[in-house]
DNA sequence: ACAATAGGGATTTTT
DNA sequence: TCCCTATTGT
């Protein structure tokens, strides 16, 4: 490749920050819809093929796996050669490359596992039980976050002085007790996969030296979202002779509650200078009123480095403002505008509805169901966290290291098999009076229990030994379909009446197919299986091989973040949603909701729709709000208004649709979610969810004006329109 | 051991 | 309101 075909298709700035001389650090402070991402390929693309820097020497972080993979097929294309040695990944999985290399310079087994934020949660819980301590008190979750700002910051129980803070005081003890359970079994969470890789390199000269030798450039993505322990975690790596080349954006860094931090941007101009500066400034997303106002809510923050981004794609439309009465009346206004969208020839996945906080999303979906518009809401449960892919995860932990306690606590009893908490406490204490881990624990002890726990015991412990044998000679994919037939897991699923749908023995034939399509070689120094675990903990997202699909998508802002959509519905622009009332009496929290919203806004390409509500149900009651500050943030000339007429209900839109007509759900005789039926009392509705089938199925129906209620098939003779 | 029931909490969540 | 967890009862 040649230096035309490098810098092809970049404007000035891109270009110059692309050629920068290979001899100086650079901080590229690119807007919204500026190209970073191209900025940052096409510059180790530079580097590789202009400077002849070998890719070995280039360390690239980024903060998703989602953008590393990104970056990762970019890289394939570009350099045209494989890149299955480079180091481009996640801080976290870049960490734990480094400690998987040097495992015992760190203080780990080779088998250390990774406790991923579930895990931690029962481990700390358990902690605290054993320690007598009040959970009414001291919350799990904030003495888990307590914990997990302490890492993020580097500091470790020595460090802390609790004076006379009572909650920290006892936090701390919890905190002693985590860190020796984690030592005592190999445990990393994720905070400690940074701190512990930071310490490695810390506490052994020859090891940093070798390092900082040997990555050259280093270059990190979204560097406004790193915190403390990345920023030093980057700065130790540095030594002076090499390079860093860090691409962020001050106005979008919107995980500050997690401990990222804006200033890390300015700490690198006197951190790591000589430092050049190149602003990208040209937005090649959204049309003229969309960023317009986007730049003039952006204004208000203080303490901003200073941007301002243009384009020279025209003003395009005015940005829509709905005013509705209710969250349903919002849901009708926005699905009705999707439905002319997509009439107008938009597919439905140019279509995303954008909010503040995931109960916001059950009116929209509601409506989409009613309008049989394909959708897909993001958050909530991961592949790799749902209890079915974790149960048999922890048996294919288990059989890989019968050391796994964490993994070994999971499914000792599950599917159940007469061992209770009795049995397992008494496992717990003869594994810590002994220094032993617990499957070495239960088949010392079994004897000495009542004739029934032993048995129970054996048969675990055989069962795990079982598997072993059995699978010795299987590959990854194999073994697992046959542990979660031998488990008991896929007998125990099929059983499951709360399971409607199948969707968890589903899940586990999934599992099958991930483990099948796993490329082992990313993480060469591992065993395939260590692997496989490693690589699910690390990216619980489990969609290696899900097909692009045709969907409306539903997201909170935070998950939008990075992504782009022509035609962008941010819905719930209230006081006290957005901006979150827990966010209005500090300043400093107001800007990040600022930043927030300005990250919503700017996702959107063709054209911005922002709605509000003024009464909303949430948490069981109804609340009426203001229109959120923001929207009087910016010049209201870039706003087209609507409101709705007097007297117009959300109720009314049913017989006289203003946006649109009903779309009638075609009548194949089968119960499924979503058909319109019609009760000879409570008249038209439509069917939210059902349990059972035939004579004894229950139906949850939402009646137009009765309510939701759950009835019993048999007995409510619905007619299926 | 499991199903029924009562209680509590309910921003955001890259890893 | 709704959902997750802990407790209680069979």
């Amino acid at each position: 490749m040649n230096l035309p075909e490098i810098v092809n298709e970049l404007n000035n700035e891109q270009s110059q920050a692309v050629t920068l001389d290979g001899t100086q650090s650079a901080l590229i402070l690119a807007g919204a819809g500026s190209g970073k991402t191209r900025v940052l390929t096409h510059r180790i693309g530079y580097l590789v093929m202009q400077k002849n820097v070998h890719i070995d020497a280039v360390l690239a972080v980024t903060f998703t796996n989602k953008a590393a993979n990104e970056m990762r097929e970019r890289l394939n294309t570009l350099l045209r050669r494989p890149i299955r040695s480079m180091w481009v990944g996640t801080f976290h999985g870049l960490a734990h490359r480094l400690l998987r290399a040097h495992p015992i310079e760190a203080n780990l087994s080779s088998q250390f596992q990774i406790l991923d934020q579930k895990d931690q949660f029962r481990v700390v819980k358990r902690l605290m039980k054993e320690n007598q301590m009040d959970e009414g008190k001291f919350p799990v979750k904030k003495v888990q976050w307590f914990i997990n700002q302490q890492k993020d910051e580097g500091i470790r129980p020595g460090d802390i002085d609790a004076g006379h803070n009572y909650f920290i005081k006892k936090s701390l003890e919890v905190f002693v007790l985590y860190e020796k359970h984690c030592n005592d079994n190999d445990l990393i969470d994720f905070a400690e996969l940074l701190v512990r890789s930071y310490e490695l390199l810390k506490n052994n000269s020859a090891l940093l030296s070798h390092y900082q030798t040997r990555f050259e450039h280093i270059l990190v993505d979204e560097f406004q979202d790193t915190n403390t322990m990345q920023y030093k975690w980057v700065k130790l790596l540095f030594n002076g002779k090499n390079k860093v080349f860090c691409v962020g954006d001050d106005d979008q860094s919107i995980y500050g509650w997690r401990g990222a931090k804006i200033e890390n941007i300015i700490k690198l101009e006197k951190d790591f200078a000589p430092l050049q500066t190149i602003r990208l400034e040209q937005n090649y997303r959204s049309t003229g009123h969309i960023l317009k106002a986007s730049n003039a809510l952006i204004a208000r923050n203080s303490n901003r480095m200073g941007k301002s981004l243009w384009t020279d794609s025209g003003d395009g439309e005015l940005i829509d403002l709905y005013e509705a009465r209710t969250e349903i009346d919002e849901a009708y206004f926005v699905v009705s505008a999707i439905q002319k969208h997509l009439d107008n020839g938009a597919s439905a996945n140019e279509c995303a509805i954008l909010y503040r906080s995931n109960v916001q999303s059950r009116a929209f979906e509601e409506r989409l169901i009613k309008y049989n518009i394909p959708y897909i809401i993001y958050g909530g449960l991961r592949f790799f966290e749902r209890a079915e892919i974790k149960n048999a995860l922890a048996y294919l932990r288990l059989m890989e290291n019968t050391a796994d306690s964490v993994a070994f606590e999971r499914v000792v009893n599950f599917p159940t098999r007469g061992i209770g908490n009795a049995t397992v406490e008494k496992v717990r204490e003869f594994a810590r009076k002994n220094q032993t881990n617990l499957f070495q624990a239960a088949i010392s002890m079994a004897s000495t229990l009542p004739t029934r726990a032993t048995n129970a015991l054996i048969g675990f412990t055989q069962l795990i030994e079982q598997m072993q044998d059995d699978t010795e000679h299987l590959d990854l994919s194999e073994k697992v379909a046959y542990l979660i037939k031998e488990s008991g897991l896929v007998a125990h699923y099929s059983n499951d009446k709360t399971d409607k749908t199948g969707s968890k023995t589903a899940n586990l034939e999934e599992l099958i197919a991930d483990a099948k399509q796993y490329n082992h070689e990313e993480d060469s120094d591992m065993n395939e299986t260590m692997g496989y675990i490693s690589r699910t903990s690390l990216d619980s997202s489990g969609n290696g091989n899900v097909p692009p699909t045709q969907n409306v998508q539903l997201m909170t802002v935070h998950s939008a973040k990075g992504l782009e959509f022509p035609y962008v519905f941010l819905a719930g622009l209230e006081e006290d949603l957005f901006p979150s009332r827990q966010s209005k009496d500090e300043p400093y929290l107001m800007d990040e909701e600022r930043r927030l919203c300005y990250v919503g806004m700017t996702r959107a390409m063709k054209k911005l729709t922002i709605s509000f509500a003024i009464k909303r149900f949430l948490h069981g009651q109804s609340i009426y709000a203001y229109p959120s500050r923001f929207l009087s943030e910016f010049p209201e000339k870039h706003l087209n208004q609507i409101k709705q007429k007097y007297g117009a209900t959300a109720q009314n839109y049913q017989k006289d649709d203003v946006f649109n007509q009903d779309i009638e759900p075609q009548a194949n005789g089968d119960l499924s979610i979503g058909r319109t039926v019609k009760h000879s009392k409570f008249g038209f509705g439509t069917v939210l969810n059902f349990e059972g089938d035939g004579e004894s199925a229950r139906v949850q129906v939402k009646f137009k004006t009765a309510g939701t209620k759950w009835l019993i098939s048999a007995y409510a003779n619905l007619e299926f329109l």
